[in-house]
DNA sequence: GCTTGACCTTCCCACCATGGGAAACCCCAT
DNA sequence: ATGGGGTTTCCCATGGTGGGAAGGTCAAGC
């Protein structure tokens, strides 16, 4: 099976399966005779793993943890479940970021007529902050535009 | 007022300050003769704009939307409303899926014993997915690590 | 005046995960 | 043998942010 194959049958595009395999997520596939990368079942079984890890939000150095403790048979589950529950918090911690920015703004529009004139609450907000803090002190980064959801190269979509 | 005195009164690191000039967000600055940038406390009021805007995660490109209407004075408080409610929208919708991911990645967590044997659920979703649907089909990114939260180069903290 | 330390300048590099594209090569079917 | 589609490596871009080096500047204290 050739990287485009193992693409199709992965979901994970070709390009990130050879990124992988250049910082160690995976390891190095065979080659043939003539340097083309070459996949068995196991390898895509593997690939697929890391798809939905990836779907689930873990990062890439969290994938590389839990395919640490998946390839350890002698793993405890308890490690297993603690990777997943810090993963969890991190997810509602970054949830209750964005509910903050989220509610503040949608309270600012709510005092907006949203007419033909120039006066906004938005912007005076925004100019200077009232003193009931309304914008919250703290960042946390833009909302980094959802990248192009659904699976670039997954199976022959 | 140097760059370093501009950074501290908007919380606006001099590195981003730079960055923005750069890209053309915020006009280039006035120099001195030996070409230190000089700022006013108009240029300081800006900044801390940008500033918040960023705090309630508009992108940069979201902000240069907003500034333009900021200067406007013949603006409509309409289009301000109608980029808020977007970029709300935006938000709620980054909410629901990693809402999707914790509550899926809680449920497996739930049903795993956590103790010191092998057999666990969250990597046997991970390997292949249950008919339920329980890894949500869409993409959308790991967690982006929260960047720091806390002004880095805030007012004299 | 001279030194010292804090500041400023530009330029390059790094992060993370992903895609785009070029130049070259390979394989298979007609 | 030719063409089309696959593959290889390599470089570049994204977005926002920081780190750091090499060199210029300024102000305070001696």
């Amino acid at each position: 099976m050739n990287i485009g194959d193992a693409a199709r049958a992965s979901g994970v595009s070709a390009k990130m399966i050879r990124y992988y395999e250049d910082t160690g997520l995976i390891p190095p596939a065979a080659r043939t005779a003539a340097g083309y990368r070459v996949y068995a079942e196991q390898d895509v079984h593997m690939l697929r793993f890391i798809r939905r890890a990836r779907d689930l939000g873990f990062s890439v150095e969290g994938i590389r943890e839990l395919l640490g403790l998946w390839r350890d048979r002698d793993r405890h589950s308890a490690d297993v479940k603690r990777l997943a529950l810090a993963h969890v918090a991190e997810l509602r911690q970054k949830i209750r970021e964005l509910e903050d920015m989220a509610s503040t703004l949608e309270t600012l529009a709510e005092c907006c007529h949203g007419n033909d004139r120039p006066d906004c609450p938005i912007l005076s907000e925004l100019e200077a902050p009232g003193a009931d803090g309304a914008v919250p002190a703290k960042r946390a980064g833009a909302i980094k535009a959802l990248p192009a959801t659904g699976r670039r190269q997954g199976p022959r979509s």
